[in-house]
RNA sequence: CGGGGUGUAGCGCAGUCCGGUUAGCGCACUCGCUUUGGGAGCGAGGGGUCGUAGGUUCGAAUCCUACCACCCCGACCA
């Protein structure tokens, strides 16, 4: 990575931002905090889309649509929701704009302010748990598994690209059950549904684990999440799955008649994954050249350079690179012949570098003579000549080989930078110094996390699900503690 | 909302302290020739209300006043 995250933690940011906007990812819009998800950058999102949605689908979720704005008197509803979220809201209050008296643009017109304010949805709980009132009235109409692609705003004080923006793009899994049982297991399954994602098609390495009281969701009974270490020693929560027991059923009255004729209230969850995860796969896999994307996700799989002279030489390579095109399509590999003479070779290597392009392949007289090309791999680096005969079939193998590698090597990293620590004296050394995540023994309190948080700024990130079980004693308080959690630094 | 900083070409900056040729540099852009196996070289060219509004002065990017915008650090957070 970067020779400024590894040696001074405060230039880290701007190179990720400069990363995310030279390799055509993002740029920030003119609306502060907001950003613009250029085509490249959209493809990749779009690929995550369509990967997590057949996941939902093959557990049962179908998608659908609610409105943007929610009425100010739906967030107040739920106490700790509107807790939670008030600070961060955009609120619409007018619905009329008319031309200023100096005649210089428009001004917004007092008389068209709205009786009731319009809140721009900062997540859909609220708008959502009203229409299931009207939705379910039996057991019969239990359970309810939606899910919804949108945008929501959160007004942030401090943004960055993917990671904290003003307005971004999720979905959100809204459900209801009749039984506690059934809505604890569906929160749980929606995790194993999510850490799957993250493992298996972003190829980053997470822990599934529990949130403690002050991480907790606003209106949340408990929220379970993944977390994923980033290369610069910070952890990222890559996704939530909220436990809501009763509390919006609740506050939006929604009840349902069992097979006994009782009326009794629904269970609910909630989870969502973010643009957010965009940030996590440019910092777990990046690296000085620029990205790193895994080939499940690369919106180009291949790319194919020409190296020519001439116009002779250029026809023929092209003609070369036109046929391996052709037979890697066939195969279903996404594949890219640049054969502009607008930009040279070299220039070609590194953008496709810095756009994280898997492999390449280069293709010059030499090749041609010798019925070669040059096979380069993004992951290692490495380059080797190869024969045309049976390209096809090594290029389909070498795709699937980067994948494990992209993840063996993050699952490495998390390793290396993981460590058991009993001792606060210790903690509080290494966390400043190191980063990582730190395996340690907490009382279970409120305070202790807050006093680790203020001496160190570490916070607990969350309590492994898989965690071993071990008796020790709390290293701030030495009070008994039954597992390790987990400290960092985090995003 | 507290602390710091910056506004000069599409992007990144110098010039401001100490006012004085036609406001300059790198990248990008346009044209030409040579190049093309790791971000090419040379030559020519285009592009500026110096954040905005006042003021001082023979003369303001530069000094004074007010305002505006943005960025960074903190509190907050997926």
């Amino acid at each position: 990575m970067g020779k400024g995250i590894t040696s001074r933690e405060s230039d880290y940011p701007q190179w990720y931002n400069d990363l995310v906007i030279k390799a055509d990812l993002a740029e920030n819009s003119p609306v502060r905090g907001c950003m613009i998800i250029k085509p490249y950058g959209f493809t990749i999102w779009e690929k995550m889309q369509r990967e997590l949605d057949d996941m939902f689908k093959a557990t049962g979720h179908v998608n659908a649509y609610f409105p943007l704005f929610i009425p100010k008197s739906y967030l107040s509803k739920e106490a700790d929701h509107v807790e939670g979220f008030a600070k961060e809201c955009a609120v619409v209050t007018h619905y009329r704009l008319k031309n200023s008296e100096d005649g210089k643009g428009v001004v917004v017109d007092p008389e068209a302010a709205l009786e009731e304010e319009l809140i721009i949805r900062p997540t859909s709980e609220t708008v959502i748990w009203n229409a299931y009132k009207n939705w379910i009235q039996s057991y019969r109409d239990l359970p309810l598994l939606i899910n919804q692609w949108a945008n929501v705003v959160r007004w942030e004080m401090r943004t960055r690209l993917f990671l904290r923006t003003a307005e971004f793009l999720w979905q959100e899994g809204h459900t209801a059950h009749s039984t506690e049982k059934e809505a604890v297991e569906e929160t749980l399954r929606i995790l194993d549904v999510y850490a799957d994602f993250a493992e298996n098609v972003l190829a980053i390495p997470v822990i599934k684990g529990l949130k403690t009281e002050s991480e907790r969701f606003a209106g949340a009974v408990d929220t379970y999440c993944i977390e994923a270490l980033m290369q610069d020693g910070k952890a990222l929560q890559a996704g939530t799955s909220h436990f809501l027991g009763q509390n919006f059923a609740k506050a939006f009255d929604v009840t349902f008649a069992t097979k006994e004729g009782n009326q009794e209230l629904v269970w609910g969850t909630s989870w969502g994954v973010s643009t957010r995860l965009m940030g996590a796969l440019i910092m777990a896999h990046g690296d000085d050249q620029g990205l790193i994307i895994p080939p499940k996700l690369a919106p180009v799989q291949v790319v194919i350079v020409p190296i020519y002279k001439n116009e002779e030489q250029y026809g023929e390579i092209c003609e070369v690179g036109k046929r391996i095109q052709d037979g890697l399509r066939k195969r279903g590999i996404l594949v890219k012949l640049d054969d502009r003479d607008t930009e040279r070779p070299g220039w070609k290597f590194s953008e496709y570098e810095l756009k994280g392009v898997p492999v390449r392949l280069a293709i010059g007289p030499r090749d041609l003579e010798n019925e070669n090309v040059e096979l380069a791999r993004r992951d290692t680096g490495q380059k080797e000549i190869v024969p045309m005969e049976g390209l096809e079939g090594r290029i389909e193998s070498l795709l699937e080989e980067t994948q494990k590698n992209i993840f063996n090597k993050a699952l490495k990293f998390r390793e290396e930078n993981t460590q058991k620590i009993d001792s606060y004296d210790d903690f509080k050394k290494k966390v400043k110094n190191e980063g990582g995540f730190f395996l340690a023994h907490w009382d279970g309190t409120a305070e202790t996390e807050e006093k680790v948080k203020n001496e160190t700024k570490a916070t607990i990130r969350c309590i492994p699900i898989e965690g071993e079980k071990e008796e020790g004693k709390c290293m701030v308080t030495g009070k008994p503690s039954s597992q390790r959690v987990i400290f960092a630094k985090a995003y």
